[in-house]
DNA sequence: GCTATCTTACTGACCGGTCAGTCACTAAAC
DNA sequence: GTTTAGTGACTGACCGGTCAGTAAGATAGC
């Protein structure tokens, strides 16, 4: 009666998955408690394996907070140096398909999450600060420059002094999306996300473009 | 012989001093390490008191957290406050002089500390989120709101859609701000303040004056 | 194809350090 | 003498990290 039943394992060696999994957990319980307050014994759980299991895959909490962030942003920016490379139109098409893309990617929970720990665990972190900075922000400025250059060039776009217009941009970005996510819903008037993403790709155009020569209205 | 010996207690009451002293040592340990990582006999140790002091002053860690918060945040929001009500000239004069000081508040240790602070609590303190969104950005929102709005009624300034424009400059100042305290000394070309400044005064204005009628340049 | 053997992924009870919060006591100050 | 600000040793919960043990599943031998 009982040779049919019980083909299932307790467990299974699943080696190759692990790792991934483990990533996801960690990513699910750190942005809910922090690093201080996360718990390994929550991560395990929520990855299906047992505290153990973790250390076999990372070193220390630390480390596997470091990957996790590595794993989930690295990606994004990725995606971003595509779309600038291949991207075919106007500069300021180009642009304004740029800055749509990054909204919806800081936009998304999960990075907007991933920023807001990366900057709290900071001062704790500096090898994380130093990752974070060359492969997340530098990056993403390149892109971003890459982009207004090609303005610049085509006469499309003016020649901001430092280069600011690239930090306008993306502190305009990160900053809208952290606040729609996290105060929105404190807001008795907040705005629709397309709301937003208008209003900076406004800003930034309005103070990017070069000026008509002549468009009086009256 | 030893009349004249010890006559400074071992220790003074002082109530009225005391919850200011503590709330300072609070600043200090909370930015340093975090909420969680804080330990409040660092806290009572730097404000020279012991642990047991501090539960005389303050229910919980939540508690003098909170309290340190609005300590700290506040004064900043009322400078501002007086200075949109007494400030006589131009508005693009008022609003480049908002800018100036809002910097050089947000730009301080102090305050990008806390900012950074808040926002990473947020998600472990709802009430938190409540106080900081009425109390400090509702109430910056309302006069960077006043200031652009006397542009408005003047001529200066267009009408930039769903006042994004207050947003706009927000953003800018606040993630410029933070970017500086936290980013600065890993850049390899940073800016100075003075250049970042610029660049937030350049993009906001010429995204929110209104264009000269005519200036063509050639 | 069936068992014996070996490797190693995985488990989970345990340990030691840490720290928020308590309380019985001390002494300053009026 | 009374009040109460202030002390600091103590406690109990919590949690990162360990490790001896378990069993999955691959491989070898027959």
């Amino acid at each position: 009666m009982s040779r049919t039943a019980a083909p299932r394992p307790r467990w299974q060696r699943r080696p190759a998955a692990r790792p991934d999994e483990i990533l996801d957990a960690a990513f699910a319980v750190f942005v809910e408690d922090g690093f201080a307050r996360a718990k390994l014994d929550d991560v395990a759980r929520r990855a299906g394996v047992s505290k153990g299991t973790l250390y076999r895959y990372f070193d220390s909490k630390e480390a596997l907070f470091r990957e996790m962030v590595r794993a989930k942003i690295i990606p994004c920016v990725v995606q971003g140096e595509e779309l600038v490379r291949t991207h075919g139109g106007s500069a300021r098409d180009l642009l304004v398909t740029v800055i749509r893309r990054m909204w919806d990617t800081v936009r998304s929970a999960e990075v907007a999450q991933i920023g807001r720990l990366v900057q709290f665990e900071l001062g704790s972190f500096p090898e994380l600060g130093r990752f974070y900075f060359d492969e997340v922000i530098a990056r993403t400025r390149r892109l971003l420059q890459a982009a207004i250059d090609r303005g610049i060039a085509s006469g499309e776009f003016r020649r901001v002094p430092h280069h600011f217009a690239t930090r306008a941009v993306a502190s305009l970005l990160v900053h809208s999306a952290q606040h729609q996510c996290f105060f929105a819903s404190l807001d008795p008037a907040p705005l629709t996300d397309e709301q937003v993403l208008g209003g900076v790709i406004d800003i930034v155009l309005n103070g990017v473009m070069v000026r008509p020569p002549s468009r009086s209205k009256a």
